[in-house]
DNA sequence: CAATCGACCAAAATACTATTTTAGTCATAT
DNA sequence: ATATGACTAAAATAGTATTTTGGTCGATTG
């Protein structure tokens, strides 16, 4: 049984990262959050970087398990792919984490978020490359280099989620679904 | 007919933002390089940052210039559109002051640079859309949003030359260019 | 006299120091 | 046995002195 302290350090610190990122974010800060002594913290984390890791690893997991449950066995990739699109771009508030870890390494490079914010596309990217792979065996996909596939799949999203809206406006949920979908499935030359 | 020593800055100047970057040029630097007088270049260039500009446009008009070149009239977009990819590839010496002038910003986010290179990709972006409209005229291409194409299209290039590398071995001109054409193009479904 | 130059200057960047903040510890309290 | 918060060493920040550098302009030259 995970302890009730645990899960309000761990909280506090989401709120905290979210809110102020991960270098304006005091370990005293959270022990307040969290109400518990600051020391409490040290008896589950190590350090902040791991503290930071820990709720990083987390997400990830939580994404993995939310995409896991859109899939629908039988169902292809394609529809598939837009069904786990589409529940992924729901968690608001795990987004807004991630943005404003982004903000932070673009702004001011924290290493310790650069390298979270790393790992996080790691094991997002692991997942997706697990999924092409079983799609290339099935034949639901053409053979291609899953790695690079997963990699140019999860940039694709980020460019349209986080640089698209600083140059235009901002694409909604299913907006951003529908052209990944156009331009990774189908492709957008002329069928003949 | 344009003056010797504007060219002569110009090239020095290329130069020292490829070796050291933006802000670790100094004007003595390259008028050094150049053989110049320091106040020479103020006759040319109002500022640095000028001179940083008008390289980058300078850049932008030369690449327009060699796709433009690559392009067979009667060819389609596709046959084009890979004709144009390895030709821009082949270009080396004025993809380093790019990537030089990339990793600056990344590292200290030097504004000027960061100003310089937004604009380079929208110059970038704006031809490539201008190609994918005629496209889609010509029926060549999908019906889709060709800022969005060509803003994708142009983050896809940069995602596989500059960040796949970080994470893998760099991949060379041929393998990007096919990488494109079948993520962009035909898409990874399976036809049927 | 038109173009070039480089010593010069104000402003910005950098190095250095003093001060404050904060991650992490540990003796004490519960 | 656990939790705590006063404590400390190290890191961050603020403040200051020094150096560097973008840009000017009067002197120079062809």
């Amino acid at each position: 049984m995970i302890s009730d302290k645990k899960v309000n350090i761990i909280n506090a610190a989401i709120k905290s990262f979210s809110h102020f990122g991960y270098k304006a974010t005091t370990m005293d800060q959270v022990a307040k959050i969290a109400k518990v002594g600051k020391g409490t913290i040290y008896t589950y984390f190590s350090t902040k970087e791991e503290l930071l890791k820990v709720i990083i690893h987390k997400m990830a997991v939580e994404m993995r398990k939310i995409a896991t449950e859109a899939v629908t066995t039988g169902d292809d990739f394609v529809a598939n792919f837009n069904a786990v699109l589409h529940a992924v771009t729901q968690f608001q508030e795990e987004h807004e984490l991630i943005i404003k870890l982004s903000q932070e390494v673009k702004e001011i490079g924290t290493p310790e978020v650069i390298e979270a914010l790393q790992d996080f596309e790691n094991e997002i990217c692991a997942f997706i490359e697990m999924k092409i792979n079983l799609a290339i065996e099935r034949g639901e996909l053409k053979e291609c280099n899953p790695k690079i596939t997963a990699f140019l799949m999860y940039k694709m999203y980020i460019n349209l989620v986080n640089d698209w809206k600083e140059r235009y406006d901002s694409l909604d949920k299913d907006e951003i679904a529908s052209l990944i979908n156009l331009y990774f499935i189908h492709g957008i030359g002329s069928e003949e």
